[in-house]
DNA sequence: AGCCTACATGTAGACTGCCTACATGAGAAA
DNA sequence: TTTCTCATGTAGGCAGTCTACATGTAGGCT
């Protein structure tokens, strides 16, 4: 999987990712690499800085936890964030249907 | 159309709008323009270096014509390219199935 | 005790590609 | 002569992802 692929669809993974429960990072890595069947392997560095950036963005909200002597920083949607997610869903759907018919374009009978 | 979905896609694109025939840049950018029903309309600036970019890849080759006293530089598609742009094809197809797996998830019956 | 692995978070800096803004020039039409 | 379309190109900015590094706990193995 190439890196200038993903730019500008993490976001949506992510808020995908956290769509019916809250996560910690590294769950939320995890859970990127089994939904993906081990495609999406998505350094921390990514990750990261990208949950705080939509945390900031208000799409996201945070709190700590220890698990097992653990520090966690679990997110978990907001409403900004649901509808942020929808938005992105959708923008994912075009996106595709426009490079798709780029792509491979059906040949329309000429006029 | 966010700026950044487009990241890494553009070079398929490319390749694809010269498939069947060569052409100049100008004629690219309303190719893209067409082919997407209006939504790709993609700034000079983004699509001459590309251009460049894949012909120093070896992806492209290019020619210089005067036509109705104006120049044109008409690229095709080398071998290279072609066989660029059918591995594109490929990825395209299953980077949408990893993005959609993960944003859209057919929940499996859990064990 | 010492070592390694998994768990868990985070930052600094590099890389790179797409964009904005600008520059240039010919032909055609108003 | 002004403006629009056609046509190419560069410089510099922006922003997101990556690499590499830093830190620390828990638990298993020897």
């Amino acid at each position: 999987m190439n890196a200038d692929a993903l730019r500008g669809h993490l976001d949506a993974l992510l808020l995908s990712v956290l769509e019916h429960e809250p996560q910690h990072g590294y769950a939320i890595i995890e859970a990127l690499r089994d939904r993906s069947g081990g495609v999406l392997d998505l350094p921390t560095g990514t990750i990261y800085p990208a949950l705080r950036r939509l945390e900031r963005a208000g799409y996201l909200a945070s709190e700590w936890a220890t698990v097992g002597g653990r520090r966690r920083r679990t997110y978990r949607l907001t409403g900004a964030g649901r509808a942020e997610l929808a938005g992105e869903r959708s923008a994912w759907t075009s996106f595709t249907s426009v490079i798709g018919s780029v792509l491979n374009p059906s040949r329309e009978p000429s006029s």
